[in-house]
DNA sequence: AATAGTTAGTGTAAATTTTACGCACTAATT
DNA sequence: AATTAGTGCGTAAAATTTACACTAACTATT
């Protein structure tokens, strides 16, 4: 006969002493990988972490008022200046220790740096953090100022604690449901058919030909044609493009196939 | 020019008091789907709160000791006595009093009945959960006990919290990385073709030709023809089959098509 | 002004995969 | 014997994916 433990109930918290009570969430945070397309690159932004030489994901705690999308939206606004992106909660981490096992010198190293009185005490904050990544412009937050950067997914150094596994997460994740996602986000306003079959080609790492890609975009209405062209090059110029908004949005509900 | 705020430091929280220090998390649970799969009806198993009308999910807190997935591993096994399963986080809920907000009638209910003299905490307490979906063979935890009752997806009553929520969105991330997902483990040990194809038809809502599924399945070669049938009904009686587990996770890698 | 070099833009045919379904045979129930 | 449903083969139609070659427009060079 299986044991069927007897505490079926809802176990209900004992309730805090409210009394220091602070606005955010203790022991969680939101953490962001933010990536940018240019040339063939897939990027993301990193941190630097305050006076030292190591770098980290945009993150912040959860305040009590807000929902966990509003949390990672307002982190991002406040560590980059970039507002009203895309946003996508892809997983949460929450691994034994995960703060202090990973990277440690590291993280010593930026406790002294912060000039706070913690020593021991991050192994037991942010002990949960859920993981979002942001579909950004590279255009419009570059060039990147000193305390950020861009940096190629293939040359992303070692990050503080397990912020290297939320790269390597959220990039499984964009791959996975590439179909549902407004991966235009990811381009200019204007583009062309060339730049988009880039931005397919990189982050699914095979090529297309370019005729096919044509084709199969073309099929579902939501690219408008522009009168523009892109000069500059020794070359015929491309067209440009521009997404239309609610046939895009339409076309990903039903996923768009490659 | 973009404004660009200077709290670009990693923002450590003030350490917590750890006097009182409980072994949980507090405000934060693990909620689990289990799903289970009965004839031709995907279900889910639900759990009664103790001493009330109302329906939840299986739930429970997080302790600092645990990863999540252990986490939501034990709770399964403390709740229901269902060990060893296939556990997949799917989604984290956070939004702004989502246990106040939803189903007040019921969560004042609930608090009565728990006889504890929680009154306003609750809606401080668990603020974010992390969701999880369980694959499990419903044989093996059948008869259910009255506590616990299989609901099949199209009947779940209104559930406490945002409960609904989740399962919803379980079902959601179900189907969507159903060609990576160890579906077989909704199914006994020893199933027949057919057992399989209903499966598929009830998760993806959609009809297979019965020759051609059985020629798509067989291209993989992960299932094992035993030199059993199935025998009872007034027909020619099925042959059984067995999942061969490596074959069937290599298959899995690359995604099953269907 | 002519030319070379580069990339853009476009349609059609072949190959492959998916889907639909026919048929012969088997083995149980009633 | 009639009925019901599974097994395993095949084949044809439909849909999708892949392969492929030329002309056009621009810049840089001479």
């Amino acid at each position: 006969m299986r044991k069927i433990y007897t505490n079926y109930y809802i176990c209900f918290h004992q309730p805090r002493n409210m009394s220091n009570q602070n606005i955010n969430i203790p022991e969680v945070s939101v953490d962001c990988v933010i990536f940018g397309f240019h040339a063939t690159d897939l990027k993301v932004l990193l941190l630097k972490v305050y006076d030292s030489e190591y770098w980290s994901l945009p993150m912040g705690s959860v305040s009590r008022k807000e929902s966990l999308g509003m949390a990672a939206s307002r982190v991002l606004e406040e560590t980059t200046g970039i507002g009203n992106v895309f946003l996508q909660q892809f997983q949460t981490f929450g691994a034994v220790d995960r703060y202090k096992y990973y990277s440690k010198e590291q993280t010593k190293a930026v406790l002294e740096s912060s000039k706070k009185e913690v020593t021991e005490s991050l192994s037991y904050q942010s002990t949960i953090s859920i993981g979002y990544y942001a579909l950004v412009d590279f255009e419009k937050i570059a060039p990147p100022f000193k305390e950020y950067q861009w940096c190629a997914i293939s040359e992303i150094p070692n990050l503080l604690f397990d912020h290297n596994d939320f790269v390597d997460m959220a990039l499984v994740a964009l791959r996975k449901d590439l179909r549902y996602l407004p991966i235009a986000k990811l381009l200019p306003e204007k583009f062309t058919l060339r730049e988009m079959q880039k931005l397919y080609e990189t982050i699914l790492d095979r090529e297309f030909d370019r005729r096919n890609f044509h084709k199969l975009l073309m099929r579902y209405e939501f690219l408008i044609k522009l009168p523009e062209k892109r000069k500059g090059g020794a070359n015929k110029p491309p067209n440009l493009y521009k997404i239309d908004v609610d046939k895009y949005e339409t076309a990903l509900q039903d996923g768009i196939s490659y």
